[in-house]
DNA sequence: ATTATAATACCGACTAGTTGGTATGTTATA
DNA sequence: TATAACATACCAACTAGTCGGTATTATAAT
């Protein structure tokens, strides 16, 4: 019977995630969780402090994550081109690829489960999230003003709200995709965010 | 002190519809939603048989108003012009102004509160739902192929997923006005869906 | 109109089971 | 052998739901 606390540590994260994901932050018990985790409650409250903690450490590491996987998704897309209009549209189609290699429905954004019991929360975990989403806002926004100096816009946009988007389409797109069961739904509303780029910033031939 | 069966079973469901959406289904309890009605314990398992059946009756009424306020609001559209892609343009504008006129964030969706918990419910309540998002896709789609035999659209796009394209971005521009507490959101994502759907379909002057 | 009858609407203490969390012990590892 | 990493038994608070009873309203015969 060998011990591996990491180990243990996440299981209970990884099960907690899921079970979160489908039943709701409110909607899970410590018995569930540790029962899908194959740990001792014992385990759990040695690790955790408490369920609350729980909630906010894996919120926090589903953070980090995130943002990580937008700057490396973002960095890819400016090595494959020069031109900020074909960067921003090079990482939307990354996002779109990765969607649309999916068997299944998406599980689900731990934000937005999160947002839906908001009120089980305290107020450093809602703003961890507000500041999640916000770094979305200001790295696609930057990309945006980039963008254009370059392109000028068929039609008056305003950019702030263009940038949040993406994630707007990502949440909304997350939410369809559970309820009719269909994966490609969310890689094809990024395809959809990629022609209204397309049709807002480039130039006709 | 009178008795007013309908308004005790009304004051039981707002209150819990609003707790829901605060808390989730599964973060809500049965005492917190009769002391929000101000009704007792009796009143409430007189009125539904179980927390289950008020799920139940809740997401129907919702599903039903929902359903009426797509097919009023698409009727006024249509009232309003002859042309499907100015209909469709005018339909999408009334939901905007409409999202535009709250001060706060909206409250919330219900089908998405169910789905981010959606194993705590039965298949009858999930298919429920499925079945209300499909009536947007189906009276959109229909709209927008009354759209493309006059209006060639300038890129080729999927009818179906920009039919989809509303809910989601009403669904998830709930969760970033939420989060970001921000009102204006909604509306803001409405306009971009509105201004997509002019330049894929409208001629250029 | 009045009153007997019955049905509905409602109350709140109670219960069996569940919840998050703790106390105390056991096992592995440094 | 000291400490971290577990396991087990347990607890107090809370949970959905019940139950015996009361108040109000509807019905209908007088």
């Amino acid at each position: 019977m060998k011990k591996d606390p990491t180990a243990t540590r996440t299981k209970i994260m990884n099960a907690a995630k899921t079970l979160i994901l489908d039943n709701g932050f409110g909607g899970t018990t410590v018995d569930a969780v540790i029962e899908r985790a194959g740990v001792s409650k014992g385990a759990f409250f040695h690790h955790f402090s408490s369920k609350a903690e729980l909630g906010h450490i894996l919120v926090k590491r589903y953070a980090e994550n995130d943002a990580q996987h937008l700057d490396e998704t973002l960095d890819k897309a400016e090595e494959l081109s020069d031109d900020p209009l074909q960067q921003l549209l090079i990482f939307v189609k990354l996002f779109e690829q990765e969607m649309r290699s999916l068997e299944d429905p998406f599980p689900g954004c731990l934000y937005a489960s999160y947002i839906h019991q908001s009120e089980l929360f305290d107020d450093r975990i809602k703003e961890l999230i507000r500041e999640s989403m916000l770094k979305w806002r200001i790295r696609v926004k930057a990309k945006l003003e980039e963008v254009v100096e370059n392109h000028p816009p068929k039609q008056e946009v305003d950019l702030e709200s263009l940038a949040d988007m993406l994630l707007v389409i990502f949440e909304g797109a997350f939410v369809l995709s559970q309820s009719l069961k269909e994966a490609k739904t969310v890689a094809q509303q990024l395809a959809h965010y990629h022609t209204y780029l397309q049709l807002l910033f480039e130039e006709k031939g």
